[in-house]
Order: structure tokens, then C-alpha cells, then sequence
DNA sequence: TGTACATCAGTGAACGCGCGTTCACTGATGTAC
DNA sequence: TGTACATCAGTGAACGCGCGTTCACTGATGTAC
């Protein structure tokens, strides 16, 4: 009876898949409150309500731990974005932007992995991928949005700019001195408005030439 | 004889200073080696020539010593930079982006500081002001550079915007995926020039408004 | 000029800590006959 | 239905490591009389 088999095998591939998803989920819930570089293995195991060692059974090591919860968060923050877009809440390049700002604003350690990982490097071959998979999602989510009837490759180049003009404003201005909170946040909304502002303008007087 | 006394005692201060140059500049060199992030007191000592233990003779701690290192070398690039403007090898703002570009891709462990200071956060009062003028005096530099005859806000928010998309490129495509080195340089210096275009005009535009 | 004392840069060894990871083991569940 | 065996998730304790930092001490130099 191998179907049968076939389904017992993969109801168990199932469970095993939702208990590395229990771990997953315990980790972001622990990056939401310390600076993810910070973050033990033993800290997460408690959250999760399970031993150290049991988190070894379903990932080979810490790296890979965490290049699975920042591939899953990034999944989940383009989804939602999409969403947005797909209601109509999302109609300028600014509009975009700002959602974007705001997001990553929230979700801060979602971002302190991504710029973690894009400084880091030494990544092995197949985590590596993961982490290139998710990147080019989220840059075809500034293609799309960006669209415009620009020629392609003026298309892509200017997502690429746009996508690391966002990044360096939540980098360069999260500790802006004496300001509080709030005021970060308007400013790099103000920056980042400009920057599309900028690249609209910019793209549409080239695809006009 | 305070006179005397003075010149003695300074002498002697003058030495220190220098004795703690010896050390900055050893880490400098050990950071040119390898992300700075693992490199260890011992490691400096070694690269010194002196034990692990009087380092502390000069420093306080670990933080103190990267701070003074990282404000070191922001001092010697913003000067040398200085001194191509003043040999008319600047003249616009394109060329001025790929030397900010270039500077920080050779020196690499530069940027991998600027960035984890950004990103860092909970550092003591007096470094943190110390970090906040190095940064004050990369953004000036920016100014001087801008300029043209902008209003002074206008000014402000538009090098704020190129500081932030110069910092966001050198982030996020430093390990584009399947590139050699030769050119991702050349893919960050394209979309520098882009950024340097699209901020540039965009200043003109509205300072004609 | 010589002697007693203070200062202080420099040191090697050790402390204490937290971490990622491994390992031998337990106990529950499923399978074969 | 009962028994022997295999599988495998889960575990607590321990390993091994590297780190920043401290500490008691040495020895050279300068100062006071």
C-alpha cells in the first residue's frame, strides 16, 4: 500500500515542518525584543517552551535558524504590502515608500537581519541562496510598483537606486542625535518621499527623451 | 619654576597621546585584516607589540578604543578628501559621489564601523558624541559639496538624501549575488552617479521655483 | 654624589562569563510476527 | 492479543572555546634630601 504510506510519510513530513514553524515563530518573537545579534539559542528554546538542544533536531545550526525566520518575515512583509496594493491603499510611488519606511520602522529587527546579512558575507552556498531568493523579491515588489512605462533596464536601475536610498536613510538616521522617536520617523518619511519624488521625475523625464 | 613644570608635564602627556596613537593605529591595521567585528583586544596588542593587558593603560575599554579608531579615520578621509577639492580634482558632484564611493569600498572596514555604530545603539554619553561629530562632519562635507545656491533647509534635507542613498547602496549591493568584485564597484559607482543626477537636478528645479 | 622613596608603564596569568553545540540517555509511539 | 524491537522527539548536563577585563607584580625612571 504505498499511498497510503505515502500519506503517513507526509502527514509526519507535515508535523515536523509546523514544530520547526513553532521554533521559527519563537525566534522573531524573541527578535521583537532584543537586538537580534543578542539572541541565544537557549533564549529562543525557552520562548518556544522546549530544551536547547531539541532546536538541533530540526536546524543544523544557529545560521540556519535565523536565515529561516528572516526569509518567513520576509515573506510575510511583502505579502502584506501586496495586500495593500491589491486594496488600493496604494497608489503613488510615495504612497509605497512610506509603507515601506513604516514597516521596517515597526518591524526593526527584521531589518537589522537583512542589513546583518547583506554586511556579512561569509554565508554558506545554500543559506546564500535563501538570502538572494529573498532579496530579488523584494526588489520585483519595487518593479512593480515603480513601473511607470519605463524601458527595463531604466527600470530596474532605478528600483535599485530606490531600494537603497530607503535602506540608507533607516540606516544612517535611526540614532539621529536628540531627537526623539517621532521625529526620526517624520524625518526619514520626509527623505523618503524625496527620494521618490526624485526618482519619478528622474525616470519620467528619461523614458520621455 | 611652574613653567618648567609645565612643559615637563606636557611632554610627558604629549608622549601618552602618542603611545595611544601607536595602538589606534595598530587596530586600524588589524581592521584592514578582517571584519571588525572579530577582532580581538589580544589580536591588537599583538599587532602593537605590546601585551593585551596595557592597552587598558590607555583605554577603558574595548568601545572606547573602536570609537577613538573609527574617529580617527573619518578625520583622515575627510581630509583627504578635502585636499582632492582643493586640487580642483572635484569639480562636480559626480565626481565627488564615486570618491565617496571608492573611499569607502577600499576602506572597507571604515564603512563596516560607520555602519555598526549606526546600527549599534546603546553607547555612553561621551562616545556617542564623539560618533555624533564625526558625523556631523561628513554631513558638512556634503554641504560644501551641494551647495549650488540652494536654500539652506532645501540644502540640508538634499545631503541628508544623498548621504542616506550613498550609505544604502554601499549596503545593499556589496554581495550582489554572482558578481566579482570589479563589478559590483562599477554597478555602486553607476547608481552613485545616478543618485548624484536625480539629487542635483531636483535642486535646481525647485531652488527655480 | 649617594640613598630612600614615589610613580607609573608594562606584563602574564587568571577570572568569569556566555555562548553554540554535542552526547548519552529516556520514554513514547509505531511496526512485525 | 501479546511481545520484541526499531524509531525518533526531547532532554539536562557537560564540553570547549574565546572573549573582555582584572590583578598583583616587576622594573625602570624621576624626585627629594
Amino acid at each position: 500500500m504505498p499511498k497510503q504510506h505515502a500519506t503517513f510519510a507526509s502527514l509526519k513530513e507535515e508535523e515536523r515542518k509546523a514544530r520547526q514553524r513553532v521554533i521559527v515563530d519563537a525566534a522573531e518573537r524573541v527578535f521583537g525584543k532584543k537586538p537580534f545579534e543578542q539572541v541565544s539559542m537557549r533564549e529562543i528554546a525557552q520562548e518556544a517552551g522546549i530544551a536547547a538542544s531539541s532546536i538541533y533536531r530540526y536546524f543544523p545550526d544557529q545560521q540556519s535558524l535565523f536565515v529561516e525566520a528572516f526569509v518567513q518575515g520576509t515573506k510575510e512583509i511583502i505579502h502584506r504590502v501586496d495586500q495593500r496594493i491589491a486594496n488600493g491603499k496604494v497608489s503613488t510611488l510615495s504612497d509605497f515608500v512610506l509603507i515601506y519606511i513604516d514597516f521596517l520602522i515597526e518591524h526593526d529587527h527584521h531589518f537589522r537581519m537583512m542589513t546583518n546579512f547583506m554586511m556579512g558575507g561569509q554565508l554558506s552556498g545554500p543559506l546564500l541562496e535563501k538570502l538572494n531568493q529573498a532579496a530579488r523579491s523584494i526588489l520585483e515588489q519595487f518593479d512593480r510598483i515603480i513601473d511607470g512605462n519605463a524601458k527595463p533596464e531604466q527600470l530596474r536601475l532605478h528600483s535599485h537606486a530606490l531600494f537603497a536610498a530607503l535602506n540608507g536613510i533607516l540606516i544612517s538616521f535611526r540614532n539621529y542625535p536628540g531627537r526623539d522617536p517621532d521625529d526620526v520617523r517624520r524625518h526619514m518619511e520626509k527623505l523618503a518621499k524625496l527620494a521618490a519624488s526624485m526618482c519619478e521625475s528622474h525616470l519620467k523625464a528619461n523614458s520621455a527623451e
